[in-house]
Order: structure tokens, then sequence, then C-alpha cells
DNA sequence: AGCACGCCGACT
DNA sequence: GTCGGCGTGCTC
């Protein structure tokens, strides 16, 4: 008989893959009243696939055109994910042009989805060994050591790809099973406790008990400790506390001693669930603020009366983080929870440990050092509410706030906000924006140098506008310079790529013993090897870009696709052992100092030297305490660090990034020259910039120089106008990737064809090769669509460049064609 | 995205 | 002859 599919509840949910839409499975008729909106599910989706769900909607609608399978298992008794983090998840995927699943997938904490691996275990009925081949037979006698193998084991231990078949005919003969195995992944922390198996009564039995141990003095020890901890008198009401058996043991207590007063019924132990934070201290720190800063709070906090969205634009050093603090208290002290984004790496450093003194336990940070587990504890406390303020990167944007106050967005013109890599390609200051406006919360963007479009909003009264622009105490601003590398040239001052001038400065510097940063926008030795003989340089043979030359290693990397080899020592193709380092990197300008001054200490801080989270805090650590002299190093050094001694910054490479192919290159030069000069002359140090250029006249160096925002924001605007960028247009970049050239250009010209019919040819660009036109194997075609908001109805634009894409791919020709759209592309 | 099914080259 | 390569289509 067919079951009755009235009166059944059914559930849409969200599944973690790129395919749009919700799924409707069948609610078990015993699990309804726990298929509640945003809890956890576990579904099969396809043959033999498990994956996490998040149920989006209940109804008891069946569906028509297939029957819905049931659920696996209900994982919450709550919801893990609340009906704003759904509206959120459904408008990023509608915005960014991406599914639900994929927003979802990447906003839950990986350890809020449950594994699913296909494993295969040996049949407890089988013997006909005679019967099997020799693959089969050693997949079966593996299976007789260790139980239960996943696929991938089976792939390693029998050296191929394609182990179903093989597996498939060992469970046709009844040789093996294979199961799912579904585990959670969040593990809370326990912690095993050592306590006093019964409350001794009055101190003379506890006094008896040590007695008693007198002729077992290791056993002696370990009481006499626990009743340091714990002391006769308290035995009473704190015993049942225990101490933590770690603290117990510590400094090489007897472990078979404390065994041996377990099995004598003096002692047990037990485990206890503890929060990963538990041994936060708690908060100690007060922070005060000068006359000016309050001001500025107070404006701020004015502003936020008035506008969801208020950009705050304080110099370098004018103390943005002590106006945070004192915000982020009264909001907190409202009854609200704030979130403070930050780029990524500035989260590893001094700023969190300051916020923590201040703000101790109440303060979550939801970083990708931090490990699964702890993320799931910061998820869950910011749910339950004990967790008020976390400090993030930007995915902690899609944290399940449930009274959401407030927004910081520390250094808002950070790219590093959007997201580019796996869909969804979210913009977090912009989500924080969208957020705020369904919440009622509020968005406070700082930055010293803000983005085009953020300042242009404040200049139209969209954005409040708050602006501090003078130093904290009497700090100055640092005196930036310009040198002349034309002069220099022709007067041959110039030693390896150092000025004269720049190499002075250093000079002085060391001798005053005072610090000093060179920043360079190019790590590695030299971007690129060449043969003297032959001409050959070393290219890399899935991209289309050059090798750089890493001397820690001795080798080629490719900064694109990772590739790595050896570095030749002769030329590979004419054998001569005239190659050369063509060009400067970070690497380069460290060896060029030791060789220049060879008394000065110098160290580099780049990607290369911060793999590991201490790399970065030993650098850092070693410069604030003096032991460096020279700290050389990209555009990491422009980001949240706080040095006291450094009175000189010198810059390299300035023309290249002003020059940049991108019509946002002199936003992106002004913003990070400006940064990393921020870096000299703190406190009462009175700082130095020398930015060496071949055109110093240019105009964004001009600015930099006098420190002026406005007139660069007046100038700059002026072009976005002019040629329809951002902030006038909203930009949609299309990506179109083929093994094949060809296809991949073909595909693209269609593309831009249709899409140039429907909104005009003025507002579409391309398609045109990539900068880098080939990336592991692939080439790489890009159009750009330009789209006034107050003309072009976006919703309608988007679905029509998706139905696009598909009737493209429809085209036999263009099946294999990778198409990826990036909506307000940076 | 995975995963299964289905159709052609290099091996026994 | 088969094994196994990856093209194509589907997933509630």
């Amino acid at each position: 008989m067919d079951e009755n599919l009235f009166d059944t509840t059914f559930v849409d949910v969200i599944l973690p893959v790129p395919i749009p839409g919700l799924f409707t499975y069948r609610v078990p008729k015993d699990w309804e009243k726990y298929a509640i909106i945003g809890a956890r599910v576990v579904v099969e989706f396809g043959k033999g696939r498990i994956l996490t769900a998040v149920i989006a909607k209940v109804h008891d609608m069946p569906p028509s055109q297939y029957k819905a399978k049931y659920l696996q298992e209900i994982l919450d008794n709550r919801a893990s994910v609340t009906p704003t983090q759904l509206w959120l998840f459904q408008w990023v995927a509608d915005y960014y042009m991406c599914s639900v699943g994929e927003v979802m997938n990447m906003a839950l904490p990986a350890g809020l989805k449950i594994n699913s691996q296909s494993k295969i275990q040996l049949h407890p009925n089988f013997e006909r060994f005679e019967d099997l081949e020799a693959i089969e037979l050693q997949i079966v006698e593996s299976l007789k050591l260790v139980d239960a193998l996943s696929f991938d084991e089976v792939a390693n231990l029998i050296n191929t790809k394609e182990v179903s078949p093989i597996l498939k005919k060992l469970v046709a003969k009844h040789a093996i099973i294979i199961f799912e195995e579904i585990s959670e992944k969040y593990k809370p922390k326990v912690e095993k406790r050592i306590k006093l198996k019964r409350v001794y009564e009055g101190s003379e039995e506890v006094l008896g008990l040590i007695d008693s141990l007198e002729k077992t003095p290791k056993q002696q020890e370990i009481l006499l400790r626990y009743l340091s901890h714990i002391s006769i008198q308290d035995l009473r009401l704190k015993n049942n506390e225990g101490i933590v058996k770690a603290v117990l043991m510590q400094d090489g207590l007897s472990e078979s001693s404390l065994k041996t007063l377990m099995k004598n019924g003096v002692f047990e132990d037990y485990e206890q669930i503890v929060s990963r934070f538990a041994d936060l201290p708690e908060p100690t720190g007060e922070i005060y603020l000068s006359e000016k800063q309050q001001e500025t709070a107070d404006a701020i906090m004015r502003a936020m009366a008035e506008k969801s969205t208020v950009l705050f634009r304080g110099i370098t050093g004018s103390g943005k983080t002590e106006i945070y603090v004192d915000i982020v208290q009264q909001v907190i002290n409202s009854g609200s929870q704030v979130l403070l984004l930050l780029p990524e790496i500035a989260l590893t450093t001094q700023i969190v440990s300051r916020l923590r003194k201040v703000f101790g336990k109440g303060l979550g940070i939801y970083h990708s050092k931090f490990s699964d587990n702890e993320r799931v504890e910061v998820w869950n406390g910011v749910l339950d509410g004990s967790i008020n303020f976390v400090v993030g990167v930007r995915s902690s944007i899609f944290l399940p706030f449930q009274q959401l106050g407030l927004i910081i967005v520390d250094e808002e013109h950070e790219p590093s906000y959007k997201q580019f890599d796996p869909a969804p390609r979210y913009h977090a200051r912009d989500v924080a924006i969208v957020l705020a406006l369904k919440t009622g919360a509020r968005v406070l963007l700082g930055s010293a140098t803000p983005s085009l479009e953020s300042y242009f909003q404040a200049k139209n009264n969209k954005f409040g506008l708050v602006e501090l622009l003078e130093r904290f105490g009497d700090a100055e601003l640092p005196q930036i310079g310009l040198v002349n590398l034309v002069n220099e040239r022709k007067e041959k001052t110039i030693e390896k790529d150092f000025s004269a001038q720049l190499l002075n400065a250093l000079r002085t510097n060391l001798e005053r013993k005072e610090q000093s940063i060179i920043f360079l926008n190019r790590r590695g030795y030299a971007p690129y090897l060449n043969c003297q003989t032959c001409n050959w340089i070393g290219t890399c043979d899935q991209c289309a870009v050059s090798l750089t030359y890493h001397m820690g290693q001795k080798n080629l990397v490719c900064h694109y696709c990772g590739h790595n080899v050896a570095a030749p020592r002769l030329c590979p193709v004419c054998s001569s052992p005239g190659i050369k380092a063509m060009g400067t990197g970070t690497e380069k300008i460290e060896d060029d100092l030791r060789d220049l001054l060879p008394e000065a200490r110098v160290a580099r801080m780049d990607l290369d030297t911060t793999k590991t989270k201490n790399a970065y805090l030993d650098i850092i650590g070693a410069f604030e305490k003096g032991e460096i002299d020279i700290l050389v190093g990209t555009q990491m050094l422009s980001k949240g660090l706080d040095f006291d001694g450094v009175t000189l910054v010198g810059v390299f490479n300035a023309d290249k990034m002003i020059h940049f192919p991108d019509f946002r290159s002199p936003e992106r030069a002004f913003q990070l020259i400006t940064q990393v000069s921020g870096r000299s002359g703190r406190r009462n140090n009175a700082g130095k910039v020398l930015i060496q250029t071949a055109s110093p006249d240019n105009r964004i160096l001009q600015y930099i120089v006098n420190n002026d925002y406005e007139s660069f924001y007046t100038d700059e605007i002026i072009d976005r106008e002019a040629y329809n960028y951002p902030p006038y247009t909203r930009l949609i970049e299309i990506i179109i990737k083929d093994v094949s050239q060809e296809v991949a250009h073909k595909a693209a010209a269609v593309l831009a064809e249709s899409i140039s019919n429907y909104l005009g040819k003025d507002r579409v660009l391309g398609p045109e090769k990539a900068l880098v036109e080939r990336v592991r194997n692939k080439y790489v075609f890009e159009i750009w669509i330009k789209l006034e908001k107050e003309k072009i109805n976006m919703a309608a634009t988007k679905t029509f460049l998706l139905n696009e894409k598909i009737n493209v791919m429809a085209q036999k020709a263009f099946k294999s064609v990778q198409i990826i759209f990036n909506v307000d592309a940076i």
C-alpha cells in the first residue's frame, strides 16, 4: 500500500551544493515536532551521498514531479541558523549570482557540518576467498587488520583512482559491506578532573587519612597537593568542584600513585565539558580617551542615530581603536551585540590582545587560524548570547547574531573584504550594510583612506561622515619626500636599487638607533630569471607568467598556481651558466641591505616569512623590542601594526603601483602608500617617508606627499564619472575559461554579443584576454559590464546573465567552458 | 560539486 | 576481447 501523503510534513532544505534552489525531503512522522526552520538535518543526496542541510521551510505539500526522500537525521533541537541568516543567505545568493547552498556552505563552520565518507568493512560471513582476484584479495586481507577502510584508503592501497567498480564486484561476491560513516565534527573540550571520593567530616578524619599514607610518601604528596588547592576547611563546600588533573599532577607527581589512590577509593576522576575560552582573563584594562577622541566618539554616536551607515575617516595615528572601544562599550551596555570586522592579517596582532583586556570572555574571535571546534563555540556563543562582541574576518558577517546592534568595518577600503575564489564572491562591507538595513543595526566604516565608493556615499549624504584629521597627543604627521630616480640615475648615485638619498637616510637612522621600514610590494628575490646568452626566461608551464626566483629555497615559484621547481644553475636551453636574476623583490632588498649596511640588523616580513602564526608574531615582537633596525616587507606592513620606534619608511616601486593596468590602481597606490607612510613617526617621534620614483610630478604622488585625501578624491572621482566606473556604475566581471584558447574566446564572444544586444554596446567591455591569459593550463578571457543603478534593473539583468550562461553552455562546442560571474569585482 | 552511467583506445 | 579513460546528465 502506498503511504498517505496527506497530513505529511515536508521540509525544503538548503544543501551545500552549487545548484540553484531548495530540495524537498519528507519528515518521518515521529520527528515532526523537531522539524524547525534553521535546524540542521542529514540527508541523502543522489546515491549514497550524505550531506548536512539546513531547513529553510516546513510545509505539507508533497512534490508532484518526484518522490521526496526521507530525512536521515535531525541534528538540532533548536535553530542553529537564525531566520535573519536564512534571509541573508538568500540575499547574498541573489546579489552575487550563486546558489544559496554555496552561501550556506561558506557561512557554516566546518565543525557544524557532519562528515560523510563511504567506507567498507569485511562481510562477517564471507569465506570463499578462492573466488577472489589478486587485488580483491589484497583489499580483503587489509580489512582483516583494520575493520574499516575509506574509498580513498582503498585507492591508495591498490594504487588506482577508480575503486568503485572493484568494490562493487566485492559487494556482489558478498565479501564486503559498504556503509556511510556519519560523525558530528564538533567535539566539546573535556577536561579530566580529580576529587576526593567522599567528603570527609571534620579535619580529624582528613588528618587521619594523611597519616594513613605515611608509608606511601608519593601518595601522601598527592593528597597534600590536593589539600593545598582545596583546604581542609573548604572540603565540604568545594570538594565537588574537584581540580583539573593536569594541575594536580604538575611538576611530575606520580601517575601510578594516583591510580592506586583511585583504586583504593580515596580519589575519583571524572570529565567535565569546558569552554575552549574558559581560561581567559577577566577584563582588567580600561581605555581612556583624549578630549578629541571623546568628541569624535560622541559625533559618531550622533551620526549613527541619523544614518544606518556612518563613515569615519580617522588618519593613521589618530587612535581609532580607543574610539571603537568606547562606542562598542556603549552599544554592548544597551544590550546589543557588536561585530568588529578586520582584514585577515590584522587579526593576528596587537589589537586583539588590547581588546581582550577590555572585554574579557564576552569577546569572541573568529578567524581562519582558529580550529573548527573553536569556531563552533563562537558560533554557539553568538547564538545563545553569551558572546556579545565578535572580532573577526569577513566570514564572521554570517554568524548567528540575535541582537545585532553595530558592525564596525575597520580599514573598510581593504580589498580583502571581497572574497574572490570560491563562490560566494561577496564583499563583507556591503553585506554588512545590507544586513544592518534589514535588522536595524548600525554600520561604522573606519579608514584613514576610505574607498572612493564609501566616501562618495558619505559626500552624497547616503552615509553619515565623521572625520578626525589630527593625530593622537602631540604626534606629528610624517614628512613625506619624493626621491627623483631620474636625477640619481644621471648622477650615477644609485647603489643596487637604493637611491643615495634613501641610503643616507637609512644610515642616519641607524646611527641614531632609530628603526626603518622598507616597503616593496613584490615578494621573492627576483620576478624572473634570464639567460644572458640565449635570452631564455623561466616561465610556468601551466600559466602565462614568469617564475619568481626565491633565493631562500633556491627555487622558481609560480605566484599564480604555486608551481615550484629547483632553480637551474645552467640555462635549460643553451646550458650557459650566465643566468641572471632580473628585477627586485623583498628578498633581494633584504640581501642588498646586508651588503650596503652590514652593521644593520635586517629582517623581512612577507607571505614567505610568515607562513606560521608565530613567525609573524616573532618578527613583530623582535621589531618592537628593537632587535631589528630595518624591516623589509610587503603590504602586510601596512595593516594594523603600531610601532613606536619607526622614524623612516622607504617606498620602492611606487610607479609600478600607480601604473598597474586597472582603473583602481591610482586609488590602491594612494591607499597603500599612505597606509605604510603612517607607520612612520608615532608618539613623540617625528617621522620621515621617502618614496623612490621616476615621475615625481605624478598627481597621485603629489596628493600622497601633501596628505591630501580630499583633492585625491575630487580628482579621481571625475575620472570615474567620465569613464563610467564605480561608484557611478556597478561592475560585473565575467570570467570565461577553457583549456582551448579558441573555444574560450569564441564562447566569450558569443556571450558578449548577446549581452551587448540586451544592455547596449556601451555597457559591455570585451571580451579581452585576462592580464594573465593562461592560469593552470586554462585560457582566460574577461567581459566587464557596467550598470548604472538608476537606469538598469539589476535583478532582471542578473537573471538574464544566468540564463545566457546556460544558453552558451548548452552549445556543444562550449560544454567544457567555465563561466564565472564576479559581481562588484574589485 | 560529486557521482554514476556510457562509449572509445591500450593492454592481456 | 577487457580495463579504465573521462564526456554528460542528474541530484529532492
